[in-house]
RNA sequence: GCUCCCAUCGUCUAGCGGUCUAGGACGUGGCCCUCUCAAGGCCAAAACACGGGUUCGAUUCCCGUUGGGAGCACCA
């Protein structure tokens, strides 16, 4: 039995957004489960949208999320040879033709088409002119069988397929020489040895004519896995503009990445009613029969519950140094671990949903400028009581011992001192006075 | 418009003909705990889109309707 070979193959075009990570990370559990290997391809074969940028984002993004891949990044864009090589072979055996059809003739008689109430697929023109080299600028297209279905067992979707009346001789090389995506992703799996194709339900309506491509190249086609689609609110397409879409800006958050990896994984897929899952266990218990076939949304309240649960299991030293970055943001200066800190840390880590808000609430240990919070301080910073906070102050610098039971006496004798108020009553203005706000860990 | 796909609480989901008075989780509401905020504990409200079949019996199978999504490029 050989080896599985998976891909992730994103395009530079952006950032590495959450549908992206989620099929690399599907790609990925897959791939470490069978014990196979995983390529990483960049599809940068368009010019105009591709940027180095993004393609650094997208390792970037892979990395801070723990996702390793075996080979690669290869990019399709050096592969143009390989290509091109295809396409000539298809052309010398007559399962491709040279087209001269302009994108303006085409619509013209793709509006004619409509208006007569047919639906267009090329229509084949130029298919049986037999056009040689010298034909002037023309583009290349494959030919597809009259008729057949051209089906495959989805891993996920199951059995699929598109009649190939539906579907048009499609274009493979652009008149300006450039191979077209369907062609190159299938030369590349090829060349690669992709046997599971693991990639965004997107491309299932892609699949017939990949399949026909395979067909042309007398090669036999992977298997193919589409995975649903993450969708934004209200089930609508996702919007780059208005949702938070990439792993980096979740990062920002201060999302930790095995809170983003868990609910990246239960988004369209489960494991019984099991909610949490590590890393590893996503990698032990993934599997493709058990993954949805429904777009699904990506809840942002379930990421919060999922970064606290795994702030709360990080260790110590860990959760310090996730929150360094933060820290040093919030004071605007480089802030360094102490034991202090870390105590603070183990207080605020069943307070905070990000590490932004544990961020904002260490302010107060690591600068003197505290900020006061006008509202906190009116209500509890008040003129009466001002001679039991200084009670309290002198008694505690007093104080030679500061272990908690000591303490907690000095408190006890200073409300004693003061009319025996209600814990509260003298808790909550020190809490304002010494963190600048109502919330802290207990005082 | 055409082709394909999808449809269980607000959200993510369990369910693969009787075990369903439909389970879990997030979120929401209430109570407890309490120096604040959390965390934690307990409780509650909340769903099988609709209409036909098939069957002794449908959330589960089939068809249609509705709704949503994807594709239909000389983009990837």
């Amino acid at each position: 039995m050989s080896t599985i070979r998976t891909r992730f193959a994103p395009s530079p075009t952006g950032f590495l957004h959450m549908g992206g990570a989620r099929t690399a990370l599907f790609n990925w559990a897959f791939t470490r489960r069978a014990g196979g290997r995983m390529v990483l391809r960049i599809e940068d074969t368009d010019e105009e949208r591709s940027t180095r940028e993004s393609e650094e984002a997208i390792y970037d993004g892979l990395s801070w999320l723990g996702i390793e891949w075996d080979e690669g990044p290869f990019r399709q864009s050096e592969r143009r040879a390989r290509h091109t090589a295809a396409i000539d072979g298809l052309l010398a055996q007559g399962r491709a033709y040279r087209c001269v059809c302009t994108p303006e003739q085409i619509e013209v008689r793709r509006q004619a088409t409509i208006a007569a109430g047919r639906k267009w697929t090329y229509d084949g023109r130029c298919r049986e002119l037999a056009l040689g080299a010298d034909a002037g600028r023309h583009s290349v297209r494959l030919r597809l069988p009259a008729e057949g279905k051209l089906a495959w067992n989805d891993l996920v979707y199951g059995e699929s397929g598109q009649d190939v009346r539906e579907i048009g001789d499609m274009i493979i090389r652009r008149s300006d020489g450039a191979p077209l995506y369907n062609l190159a992703v299938v030369v590349d799996d090829l060349d690669m040895g992709i046997t599971h194709v693991i990639r965004g339900a997107d491309h299932h309506s892609n699949t017939p004519f990949q399949l026909a491509l395979y067909q042309a190249l007398e090669k036999t086609p992977p298997l193919f896995a589409h995975v649903p689609l993450i969708v934004g609110p209200g089930g609508k397409k996702l919007s780059k503009r208005r949702d938070p879409v990439s792993v980096q800006d979740y990062r920002a958050q201060g999302f930790l990445p095995q809170a983003v990896l868990n609910w990246l994984a239960r988004i369209g897929w489960s494991h019984g009613d099991q909610e949490v899952f590590s890393r590893d266990e996503i990698r032990e218990l993934f599997d493709l029969e058990k993954v949805h076939r429904s777009a699904a949304q990506a809840d942002a309240g379930k990421l919060s519950w999922l970064n606290q649960h795994w702030i709360k299991a990080l260790p110590g030293p860990e959760l310090v140094n996730a929150l360094l970055p933060f820290l040093s943001a919030v004071v605007e200066r480089e802030v360094a671990p102490s034991p202090e800190l870390a105590r603070l840390a183990e207080q605020l880590r069943e307070r905070s949903k990000t590490l932004v808000e544990m961020a904002s609430l260490s302010r107060f240990l690591v600068t003197d400028r505290i900020a006061y919070e006008t509202k906190a301080a009116e209500k509890h910073l008040k003129r009466e009581i001002e001679p039991m906070l200084s009670d309290l102050h002198e008694s505690l610098q007093a104080l030679p011992d500061w272990s908690e039971p000591a303490l907690e006496r000095v408190f006890e004798e200073v409300r004693a001192r003061h009319g025996s108020p209600a814990m509260g009553k003298l808790a909550q203005p020190v809490r304002v006075a010494v963190t600048g706000g109502p919330v802290s860990p207990g005082i």
